[in-house]
DNA sequence: GTGCTTGTTGGCCA
DNA sequence: GTGGCCAACAAGCA
């Protein structure tokens, strides 16, 4: 589940407990998702800390409490965030519940290939600074892209736009999902694609992350959106790339499926063109 | 039982 | 040193 726009919708989740001072922190310390920082250490400094602001970047979200803690998490797989009211009891891959008088405030994460992380400063921790600008900003230029592309040339296509410190918050369905609006094969080595294609990619890029962001994030910053199952237009790829039989909804040719950069890619052959090394 | 899965990392190799 | 590939991590689902 977890890319750039998913990523902003479950930050959203906490939403309704913001200004809460935090009365109880449970973890289950010995859950992967604390591998990187001490999970007694988040305790303390998390208890009778208030819930200040948040932030999602990439796949990533960051929580500020109190002055001092930060609170950093990634979804990994199978992460997800919700709150609930105060009486909720953690379930078994609730790896971090935060209560406050009115709410819980959950981290579950089934598969455990996410994290939390905690960071005490009065500025945000270094990783998340570092995040590469996002798809949406105006720092996230062609001339980025094209001699990104150029330093990748001999990996596919696919591949490089899973990379984060370049497409931070793209993942395997946006991958393919822009790969397809630019009629670009998944297979292309990057230093192959036309001058013409790499700005079509650039384009795509931005397009599918604000449409993303709108479609599943919501509209305003207040909000919490409803529900991540939320309509996808059937004239995405999105609706057909796991579809017995799927079809490209542009061309109404089948599409295939085959593992490019180590990961599951749909693309629509109709559409979608190996072609020979520009000169 | 088998064989997948929307992510990232470290180790291996060219 | 750089860049590309792949297994490993873990649980759930078909």
């Amino acid at each position: 589940m977890p890319e750039l726009a998913e990523a902003e919708f479950f930050r959203k989740q906490w939403n309704p407990a913001r200004g809460e001072t935090l009365r109880a922190v449970e973890v289950h310390a010995a859950a992967r998702v604390f591998r990187r920082s001490s999970a007694a250490a988040l305790v303390k400094a998390l208890r009778g800390a208030t819930f200040r602001s948040s932030e999602a970047a990439a796949k990533q979200m960051l929580f500020r409490f109190g002055d001092t803690a930060w609170l950093g998490i990634h979804l990994g797989m199978s992460g997800e965030l919700f709150a609930r009211d105060a009486t909720y009891p953690a379930g078994k891959h609730d790896h971090l519940v935060l209560r406050t008088d009115r709410h819980a405030l959950v981290f579950r994460d089934p598969r455990m290939f996410g994290e939390v992380q905690l960071h005490v400063g009065a500025a945000a921790p270094r990783w998340w600074t570092r995040i590469a600008p996002a798809l949406v900003s105006a720092d996230f230029t062609l001339e980025r892209v094209t001699s990104f592309l150029r330093r990748r040339r001999r990996a596919p296509i696919k591949a490089v736009l899973l990379m984060q410190e370049q497409f931070p918050g793209v993942g395997n369905w946006m991958a393919d999902e822009i790969l397809w609006r630019a009629a670009i094969h998944p297979a292309q080595l990057a230093g192959e694609l036309t001058a013409k294609e790499v700005r079509a990619l650039w384009r795509e890029c931005r397009h599918v992350a604000r449409l993303a962001l709108r479609t599943i994030a919501g509209r305003n910053e207040r909000d919490v959106p409803p529900d991540l199952n939320v309509r996808i237009p059937d004239t995405w790829l999105f609706n057909h790339r796991w579809e017995r039989g799927g079809r490209c909804p542009r061309t109404g040719a089948p599409l295939q499926h085959a593992t490019i950069g180590g990961r599951t890619t749909c693309w629509s052959p109709a559409r979608q063109k190996k072609h020979a090394a520009p000169t």
